[in-house]
RNA sequence: CGGGGCGUAGCGCAGUCCGGUUAGCGCACCUGGUUUGGGACCAGGGGGUCGCAGGUUCGAAUCCUGCCGCCCCGACCA
């Protein structure tokens, strides 16, 4: 049945790109790095959109647009920000091309020089607290509670597509904060968000944390995430969500009068997901057979395709999938009627099942007759047979079984694959073994956390920040711990 | 930047070692017909600067030289 599709346990990589291509998701730009997102794949990117803007508004956000273009100089302003940034950015220097007078072709104006030369934005802080200098003087303009959808710039060395390109769309959050701790409740907040996103709409279970110093966001003094567990076992960084302390209102000189009159350093927040998060939703739940979409993100949540054999059936068959089309938009519930006579039902199966959508309405000749419809989940690929009567009901209560499916299957297969390691020894044969997440004592120094890595290419993940459990002792050197952190091989 | 691989129709490839009719196959595409409950079949058709440039030769996809591009693995990183 799945056709030309690599199989994902031999080989997931190559499974992983085929899925893309073959669900006609997004395809390789002629710029190296880059990625062109095709309409189905995009659609999915819109649906994220809408579902995050509104909890980002519902809890007092307001989106803004900042500019593309960041002067060089700005990035410098924090110590940290630079080093962690400067190596991977695009630079524009010129403002013109002319047509070359030995050649044929377009060259870069040596006249048309910037005097200083502009970066394309890897991330807005910089450009963003500079404006906050100005927006903010009293605790009375706080909090400021901004976010922007846009395009972000990377130059990365290795790229594949959602997970890691040169350029990528996404959101980021800056806010601006009159204390400390609003701005860490700020930063929680928003991580409960991106949580609740994850498993409500994404079916994806999610591990919340803070990063080690090491892994940190460049400037922040926090960065908490939502860290999830791909099917090869290996773990993704799906959100994240950083307390930045006082360091870009020092950097930009951001104070305001406090209700004492005193003067004080601004407290902020950045907190960012990206089209990686499509990423996520591929290697999380999808088969042999193609994508699996959870039917809160799905663009299309049921495809209906007609079964026939003369034109009279056909046209019967369309008119009662119209109705039932009806019924379902009452119920919110988004169909197509796949109404094309060029290809076979067989054909439509398989491509609906490549493109993940959640479930299949089949109708022929034989239902027609009964009044039934044949139903066909993609997440488990079961079909039954229900009648015509009350039929919308019976597929909404489907559908919500299906997003509930999805979440309890990415949960068991989480829970299978964390696991507690007692020495390095242990921790060793669980990171050879893509073991998925694995728990273990760690003495806190980067030190430590170095040699793992470079001894077995697992990182710390994230320090489990609600249920932190007991001290215990560094599996590497013995050293007292205060709670077992989680390691994992990640992307 | 190191190591490896590849560039031939929209996509995937064969042909290259050992030069020789008009460069071939599968998928996709177009036309007509028969089909349609799990990727239909038959017949016909369209589509190529063989990555680019130069050289060797009576003759180059094939041999030689240079260049360009892409992919994979490492170093680096969300």
């Amino acid at each position: 049945m799945s056709k030309g599709i690599p199989d994902k346990n031999k080989d997931f990589s190559a499974w992983y790109n085929e899925i893309i291509k073959k669900a006609d998701l997004a395809e390789n730009s002629p710029v190296r790095g880059c990625m062109i997102i095709k309409p189905y794949g995009y659609s999915i990117w819109e649906k994220m959109q809408s579902i995050l803007d509104k909890m980002f508004k519902d809890s007092g956000h307001y989106n803004a647009y900042f500019p593309l273009f960041i002067p060089k100089s700005y990035l410098s302003k924090e110590a940290d920000h630079v080093e962690g940034f400067a190596k991977e950015c695009a630079v524009v220097t010129h403002y013109r091309l002319k047509n070359d007078e030995n050649k044929k072709g377009l060259i870069v104006d040596p006249k048309a020089k910037l005097e200083e030369e502009l970066i394309v934005r890897p991330t807005s802080e910089t450009v963003i607290w500079n404006s906050y200098k100005n927006w903010i003087q009293s605790y009375r303009d706080l909090p400021i509670l901004v976010n922007q959808w846009a395009n972000v710039v990377r130059w990365e060395m290795r790229t594949r597509l959602f997970l890691r390109t040169s350029e990528f769309l996404w959101q980021e959050g800056h806010t601006a904060h009159s204390n400390k701790d609003e701005a860490i409740k700020e930063t929680l907040t928003i991580l409960n968000i991106y949580s609740s996103f994850l498993e409500e709409y994404m079916g994806i279970p999610v591990l919340k944390g803070i990063k080690s110093e090491s892994e940190k966001f460049a400037g922040a003094v926090d960065t908490y995430c939502v860290e999830a567990l791909m099917q090869d076992g290996k773990a993704l960084q799906a959100g994240t969500s950083h307390f930045l302390g006082q360091n870009f209102a020092k950097a930009f000189d951001v104070q305001f009068a406090n209700s004492n009159g005193k003067m004080d350093y601004v407290w902020g927040t950045s907190w960012g997901v990206s089209t990686r998060l499509i990423g996520a939703l591929i290697m999380s739940h999808s088969d042999n057979n193609g994508l699996i979409l959870p039917p809160n993100l799905a663009p299309i949540q049921i495809v209906m395709i007609p079964i026939f054999n003369s034109d009279s059936e056909y046209d019967a068959i369309i008119n009662l999938f119209e109705k039932i089309k009806i019924g379902l938009l009452k119920l919110n519930i988004s169909c197509k009627i796949d109404a094309r006579k060029f290809h076979k039902p067989g054909w439509k199966f398989a491509e609906y099942e490549m493109k993940g959508v959640p479930l299949r309405i089949a109708a022929g000749p034989r239902d027609l007759e009964k009044n039934t419809l044949e139903i066909a989940r993609r997440d488990n690929l079961k079909k039954e047979t229900i009648s015509l009567d009350k039929a919308e009901q019976k597929i909404k209560k489907i559908l919500e079984l299906i997003q509930k499916d999805i979440l309890k299957k990415a949960k068991n297969f989480r829970d299978n694959n964390s696991h507690n390691a007692r020495d390095y020894d242990e921790f060793k044969n669980l990171v050879k073994n893509n073991s998925g997440f694995i728990y273990a004592h760690w003495d806190g120094t980067e030190k430590t956390e170095e040699k793992i890595k470079s001894e077995t290419k697992a990182t710390i993940r994230c320090i489990p920040y609600d249920n932190k459990g007991k001290p215990g002792k560094c599996i590497v050197t013995g050293k007292p711990s205060k709670q077992k952190v989680v390691f994992s091989k990640a992307y």
